[in-house]
This record gives structure tokens, C-alpha cells and sequence, in this order.
DNA sequence: TTGTAGGCGTTATCAG
DNA sequence: CTGATAACGCCTACAA
């Protein structure tokens, strides 16, 4: 009942462990012959090697570990997708962290590092804590932030606030002179994605002439339901805006339905811009911005197995970019 | 730069390693004050020690490892979740493989029970092949099936026949006589819902003295488009269904929109029942059938973890039931 | 209560 | 080309 070790397969195979090492690693230099014998003996056994043994003995374990917030949001799907595909490529394997409550975060950035469980880390959408950047400091281990950035540490990244200016460009371009923000709230330590929205929002007003008001910027439940109550809201002022950029495809889907209920017409009566570009928005014809969300999951693997073979260099920041997709809701 | 290890600890300390083995274990039997000066030491160095050589020594990795299909979907989403969560309650890890290609199944069941790189397995909405059962044979691990049966396994599922039983006997039981089932192909190697939903469909009929007709079931893509394309061939036909039963809510959400474009009214032209239970389909009014998706990962878990810290028992089989969730759409 | 030695399964080194 | 043997870092007897 025991798992055959790599002594068994020696003994069966009567040579050393050493042979069988070589053997099994693909390594040259062992006799035909011999690794003819030894390979017999390994399918006799079914011997397969210990991957734990193999990473104390090698200080290796040929695992990758990500921490990602919660993975309900289709933004965090396609980049575990990207993760996926890019992995596929190599031989390494997938440990996952969710960060689903805040008092996780602690825990989770604790144990990140602990004792070399994983030969990189992959954080994404998170800003990583002092305390965990204190520790890289002592030991630098491979780390690599997507969709976030820091001086100290390579990153794969969207420009949101460029993506953001050129949606609302695009909306003032159509003549639009009211335009409304509706994005969910930052999550507690990843501010990222929303504010850099906000602020290319406010500097494509500006650039416009226009002044930005703080009342058209309404932060909303990250759901259609959210978009909806935002949308009635907005609507039901004395000068309702003509143009809605929402923080997410999911919202925007909300704000169309919610327009349409209250018999707006879209793009006639009022504009819609999604973000993400998320399966959905192509279905309902969703104007919004596509970011490349499996990109950055892939790039984000390449950068860190390359950091893990190559020697330590100076940190990376790649900056991905996002393009316009207009469909019907923008009137484009 | 070398991580600290039980021995740097030790000679800190002033104290032997096995003395160190039992503060950090947080076994008994330790004196205050040698405990105190083990701590100090521990956190003067920073010392965490090695899951790896843990693993190694103690032949347990404290990591559960989890073969899903392609996560796009909502449903593997939501599984993993709960399986989350169950998680988060005990210290295992998670080992992630997805099988987005059928032709990545071999591979991911010759490593799966690998060398104990895993405490346990769960096995999400798949068949395992006859190799795997048949290594298992040899050498029982803990394996849990979610979403999947076999004699041998535990398991947790649903039952999809009883659950479509019921949606579609609702709608018969509202007048309908037309009934059309829009479903998703089954998956290479998991037959298990489409074909139970199908089983489901059909009873209900012949329970109540209709006749089931092939050219009633068809097979879409499993989007909204695939739903609108359906429902637009249903509706084209000389003497259309009064009703659909979709295999999916992302499906029934296609043909809901695809009937409204035709200038159908739901419920009353048409009337539509999804299944899973989605975020979306509340948001659309969506009667459909509540999977306890998260449920069927967290119970999943816990028969794995019970598996692995009891002694091998005989294989438990836990059948989840869902409920149908009366919304707009069906007219109820 | 505490220290020491042996073992977990591999790989790497180094004679032969 | 091949076989011992020493790490790898920890845990668990066992002895003191």
C-alpha cells in the first residue's frame, strides 16, 4: 500500500538511486541499456516521484501562488483565465488566496512568502501591505503585481485613467455636455481601478471646458441593481444628464435597463459607456472600454516565471493598454 | 540571505531543535520560560518554518487540490466559492486545475493523485476516467466527486431530473402544452446535467399525457446568443411553444431578450424558467431553478476533510435538492 | 522537560 | 557511466 520511492525502483531496477535520478529527470549520460531497465521497473512499480521531496531537495516547488480578491467579478475570472492559459505553457501549477474580507488580508499576506511554499507570488488588484514589503526587502523573493503597481515591484498594469478619458472623450465628441460617473466604491486597499477612472473622467471634462460637479460622480452597489438605482437617481434631477460612463459592464447593464424602464431611450435619450468589456456588454451592445483583462493575467505570469529563472533585475512596469469599443449604446 | 531554518533557531535560543519543534507545533509539555526564549528567538530571526520539509516529514501537505472545468462559468465560479469558504475554516490551501481542453484531461488525472502532492482531491462536474479510478484502486486517497457520481466516489451532487421535474411540471401545471427545452451540449466527459435536465423535461411531459418531440429539445451555445438564436427558430415555427425551459440562465436570458425582439411579451406570449439561480436572474425577473452551488462546494469540502482525517470509510453520497424560484417570467 | 539521532524522498557531488 | 553519501528542513521517537 505504501507509494513506491525512488529506492524501490532502484533495487527492482539493480542499479543505484542516483541512475534512477538521472533517469526520471531526462538527464543524459546513463547507459541505453540502463535507462531502458530502470523505465521497465518504473512502469512496473507505477513509481511517480514526490513532488515534495523533489522541493526540499531542490528548493523549488514549481508552483505559483495568486492571491486575488474575490472571484465572483468577471474582471478577476478572465485574469485567473489569463493565469490559466499562460501556466498551461510551463509546468508549474496554480496555488490560489482569495481575499474575501478585509480581516483576510492580514492572514493571507502573512503567510504569502512563509517558507518558500511557492516560487513566486502573483498579487492581483491588491496593494500589497508595509509589512509584506518589509519582508521582501529582507529576503527579495519573485513578486508581481497585476492590475496595481509599486516603485519596488514589477507590475503588469491598465492605464485606467487613460481609458477613462478617451470614453469620456468620446461622449463629449458626440456632443454630449452632462455626463455622469457611476462606479462602484474602491475596495479597501486597492483604490485603483475607480479612482484612476475618476480622474480621467474629471480631466476629459476639463480639458473640455467644462467643470466637473461632484454631484455627477454617484457611487453605486457593484451590480445591475446598483446601476439602476443610480440611473433613476440621475434622472429624476431638474437637469439629468445626457451621457452615463459607467465603472463596469455589469453597472452599465444596470443603467440601461433602468433608463429603459423609465422609457429613455438609448443611445437617443441617453448615452451609455460600460468598462471591461465583459462577455455580456457584446450581447446588449454595450459601448464601453475593452481591457485586457486575460492579457493581464498572462503577461503577469511571463513576468514572473522570468523573474524566477533569471536573476534578480530591476523591477518591470508594464503598462497595458485598452481600447474604445463602440457599439450601439453610445449613439457613436 | 539564507532563510533562518529550526536550527538557527535553536542555537538562538540556546535549546535543541526538537524543543523548537514543539513551541512552534504549540505542543505541550514545554517549560514557560524555555517557551518564551524559543518565541523570542522565533521572532528575532523571522523564522516561518517550511511547509515543504513539513509536508516531507509529517506526509501530509495540508492542500487540497481541485480539478474544475473552464471557470468561466458561473456555476464553476460559484462552486469554488463555497469551496472558499469552506476552506477558509480550516488551515488546507487550494491547488487549482481547470480543464479547459478536453485534450488536458489526460494529463491533469496521470498527475492528479501524483505523489501525494495533495492531501485530497475534488473532482468538480466531471467523470473521472477509468485510469484514474483504477489507480485508486491500488492506492485509496481521499477523493471527493462535486457535481458528479460514481459508485465507488463520495460524492455530493444535485439531482438535475428531479430539479427539471418540478420546473417543468410548474409550467404544465400554469396550462402550458408546448413546452420547448433549450439546453447546453454536455460536456466531453460530463454528461451529468444536460442529461438529467433532458431526463426531467420528458418525464414531466409523459406524466402528463404528452407526447415528448424531439424537434422541442434543442441544443444552443451556452450564451445569450445561443438562447436567442433558439428561441428565434422556436417562434418561427408553425405551431410554436407557449413556453421554454433553458438549461442555463445566461441561455433563458437570450431568449427572453430574443422573444421581446420578436415582439413577444413574456410571460404572457412566452413563458421562460432558467436554471441555476445566477446574480442575474434575479436582477431579471428570471423564474428559474436555485442550484445550491456554493453549497455543493462547501460540502464537498467537508466530506474531503472528514475523508481524510477519518479513517477510510464507505463512500458517502450526499444529494443536494434545488427549489424552483418563481419570478416574472413564467406567469405563476 | 529537553537534547539527539534517524527518517521522510529527492537531487547533487564525487569518487570509482 | 554509475553508485554511495551528504544535504534539504522538519518531526518524532527515545534517551537522558
Amino acid at each position: 500500500m505504501r507509494m513506491p520511492t525512488i529506492r524501490d525502483v532502484a533495487r527492482e531496477a539493480g542499479v543505484g538511486v542516483g541512475t534512477v535520478s538521472r533517469v526520471i529527470g531526462g538527464r543524459p549520460r546513463v547507459a541505453p541499456a540502463t535507462r531502458e531497465r530502470v523505465e521497465a521497473a518504473v512502469a512496473r512499480l507505477d513509481y511517480r516521484p514526490s513532488p515534495v521531496a523533489r522541493a526540499l531537495s531542490q528548493q523549488r516547488t514549481q508552483t505559483l501562488e495568486v492571491v486575488v480578491p474575490l472571484i465572483t467579478r468577471d474582471f478577476y475570472v478572465e485574469v485567473l483565465r489569463g493565469i490559466e492559459a499562460a501556466l498551461a505553457a510551463t509546468d508549474y501549477t496554480l496555488l490560489i488566496r482569495t481575499i474575501e474580507r478585509p480581516a483576510e488580508r492580514d492572514g493571507v499576506f502573512a503567510a504569502l512568502g512563509e517558507g518558500e511554499r511557492a516560487d513566486g507570488v502573483l498579487i492581483v488588484s491588491q496593494e500589497p501591505p508595509a509589512s509584506f514589503l518589509a519582508r521582501l526587502g529582507k529576503r527579495p523573493a519573485p513578486v508581481v503585481l497585476v492590475d496595481a503597481t509599486h516603485p519596488q515591484l514589477t507590475s503588469v498594469a491598465v492605464d485606467h485613467q487613460a481609458a477613462a478619458l478617451r470614453a469620456v472623450r468620446h461622449l463629449l465628441g458626440l456632443g454630449h455636455r452632462r455626463i455622469a460617473l457611476v462606479d462602484h466604491a474602491a475596495m479597501p486597499f486597492a483604490q485603483g481601478s475607480p479612482a484612476g477612472r475618476r480622474r480621467g473622467y474629471r480631466l476629459a471634462l476639463t480639458e473640455a471646458g467644462l467643470r466637473p460637479r461632484r454631484s455627477d460622480e454617484v457611487v453605486a452597489a457593484f451590480s445591475p441593481f446598483g446601476g439602476e438605482e443610480a440611473v433613476a437617481a440621475l434622472l429624476a434631477r431638474p437637469d439629468p444628464p445626457t451621457a452615463v460612463f459607467a465603472g463596469s459592464d455589469v453597472q452599465a447593464m444596470g443603467v440601461l435597463a433602468g433608463a429603459r424602464r423609465l422609457g429613455r431611450r438609448v443611445p437617443e435619450d441617453l448615452a451609455v459607456v460600460g468598462y471591461n468589456d465583459i462577455e455580456l456588454a457584446g450581447y446588449l451592445g454595450l459601448t464601453t472600454v475593452r481591457v485586457p483583462m486575460r492579457e493581464l493575467g498572462r503577461r503577469g505570469v511571463d513576468l514572473l516565471v522570468t523573474a524566477i529563472e533569471a536573476p534578480a533585475t530591476a523591477p518591470a512596469h508594464v503598462l497595458l493598454t485598452s481600447e474604445l469599443v463602440v457599439r450601439a449604446t453610445c449613439g457613436g
